[in-house]
RNA sequence: GGCGACGUGGCCGAGUGGCUAAGGCAACGGCCUGCAAAGCCGUCAACGCGGGUUCGAUUCCCGCCGUCGCCUCCA
């Protein structure tokens, strides 16, 4: 079974099902009011991996991931760009799937709108305020941090800690606060900002309160992982299951993050910097399948580096793999060597260790290859299982690109050469053909060429 | 100021109290090939600095240097 580290905890312990053969996961979504990032990428990369691993140990999965379509940032865009702010996440959110279509992340099975559980929010944050553990301001309706008991646990720090020192930003909604670090469950709107009912006055949520309505309302209590970045360990996941003690539930059983995307200079990549890479431009330059090898071969706590050169090195140890796929079209099919996919197993159910199950996949490709040429009986098994690896992973390898018709009549001109043992045509030719993009594989079986 | 992470060969990036410190990329040599490509075989080369614990440390502890993250709305 899975072992992952959990945040809570601080140690890697083995993921306890609340219902046997099921898992329900709720990874922290986007806020859709401008392109993905390559962060971005990562953060649904990293959970995508988790999601077809468990997949493929025979679990059913349930991975609900949000989409927060109200928040400021939002509405700043909107009364920046004088535009309606519904159309801003309309479109936002639609470039946002084309965007994971094109890293093929999976679709979540579920994936609910902030704006379609405002009324529920409003439930809740009436139930805090029925138990005393929120309050009304003039501006809002705040948690009041004091009245959890265990607050901290995920920032691992007190209170105290967090009030000492770093407070160079300024605190939201200071001046009614009962304690600096209390955040707002249901904002006050002003004139012309988008608005909802509420006994407080009209308002929109904090955003801290959908995640805990949704992944309560979806998942239920005590449900089994939750995901996101590292930075939202604090205050993010702290302030949602601070709303969930605080109301007497159960929230998630495991706490998971990942590291960040950082830069050559080994700066965290964040919108908060300014140097956005937008994924879309990002997969129109690079083989999408290559940010997802660079992902693998690092792990998924670690702080990894993300620029040209990681990506072409990952752009090239694919383009093996699809040799190799190409060159195993015809090997007849076969059950996975079991001792090697053992091993798979073995690396991921240990906190995922993608590195050791990237390496394991790159020996058995070896492996394989080395089998072929010698012609050797284990050849199928072992391709099966390379094959196996890289599907679990994600990893479309050896796509068929479509060759036009001209090309593939100058491989057979090639071809036709080479019999004749005209091989300076053949060689310009082949040429011509790497001169426009094409790579060419001459085989006694014939000539290939692919993208 | 508090909490935390990290510094490994040319690059990326795993890992371990002591057998030959993964894997990928790059480079180099060989086999294969008409020549290439792909593949296979092989070579090259690393644990920030200074102490300590230990029979032994890259791994544990302390200090230093350097980098990074979080400390109220950033995946």
């Amino acid at each position: 079974m899975l072992h992952l580290y959990d945040t809570a905890t601080r140690e890697v312990r083995e993921l306890e099902l609340r219902e046997p053969g099921k898992v329900g996961i709720y990874l922290c979504g986007p806020t859709v009011y401008g392109p993905p990032h390559i962060g971005h990428g990562r953060a649904t990369l990293a959970y995508d991996i988790l999601r077809r691993y468990l997949e493929w140990t025979g679990l059913d999965v349930r991975l609900v991931s949000n989409i927060t379509d109200i928040d400021d940032h939002i509405i700043n865009r909107a009364n920046r760009e004088n535009r309606p702010w519904l159309e801003i996440t309309t479109k936002c959110e639609e470039i946002w799937w084309q965007a994971m279509d094109a890293v093929n992340f999976k679709r979540p099975t579920d994936t609910p709108h902030a704006t379609d559980y405002v009324d529920e929010m409003v439930e809740l944050i009436a139930e805090l305020i029925a138990n005393g553990s929120a309050y009304v301001t003039d501006d809002g309706v705040y948690l009041s941090v004091e009245s959890v008991p265990d607050y901290g646990l995920l920032a691992h720090q007190s209170l105290d800690d967090m009030m000492a020192g770093g407070g160079e930003r300024e605190v939201f909604g200071a001046g009614q606060k009962r304690h600096p670090a209390d955040f707002v469950l249901w904002k006050l709107s002003k004139p012309d900002e988008p608005a909802w009912q509420s006994p407080w006055g009209e308002g929109r949520p904090g955003w801290h309160s959908e995640c805990v309505v949704m992944s309560l309302d979806l998942l239920g209590e005590g449900f089994d992982l939750h995901c996101g970045g590292q930075d939202l360990r604090f205050p993010h996941h702290e302030n949602e299951r601070a709303q969930a003690v605080a109301l007497g539930k159960r929230f998630a059983n495991h706490w998971m993050h990942h590291g960040f995307i950082v830069d050559a200079e080994g700066e965290k990549m964040s919108k908060s910097l300014g140097n956005v890479n937008n994924l879309l431009d990002f997969v129109e330059v690079y083989d999408p399948r290559a940010y997802r090898m660079v992902l693998l071969q690092s792990h998924y706590r670690s702080p990894i580096t993300v620029n040209a050169d990681t990506i072409d090195a990952a752009t090239n140890a694919l383009a093996g793999l699809d040799s190799f796929v190409a060159r195993t079209a015809a090997v007849p099919a076969a059950g996975a060597d079991p001792a090697i996919l053992a091993s798979f197993r073995a690396a991921m159910d240990d906190d995922l260790d993608t590195p050791k199950a990237t390496a394991l996949l790159f020996d058995t490709v070896r492996q394989a290859n080395a089998a072929l040429d010698a012609d050797d009986a284990s050849a199928p098994c072992l391709v099966a299982a390379a094959k196996e690896i890289a599907a679990t992973f994600g990893l479309e390898l050896g796509r068929v690109s479509e060759v036009p018709a001209d090309v593939a009549a100058q491989a057979q001109a090639l071809d036709r050469a080479r019999a004749g043992k005209d091989y300076a045509t053949a060689d310009s030719i082949r040429a011509e053909l790497q001169a426009a993009g094409w790579t060419v594989e001459t085989t006694p079986a014939g000539t290939t060429v692919r993208r």
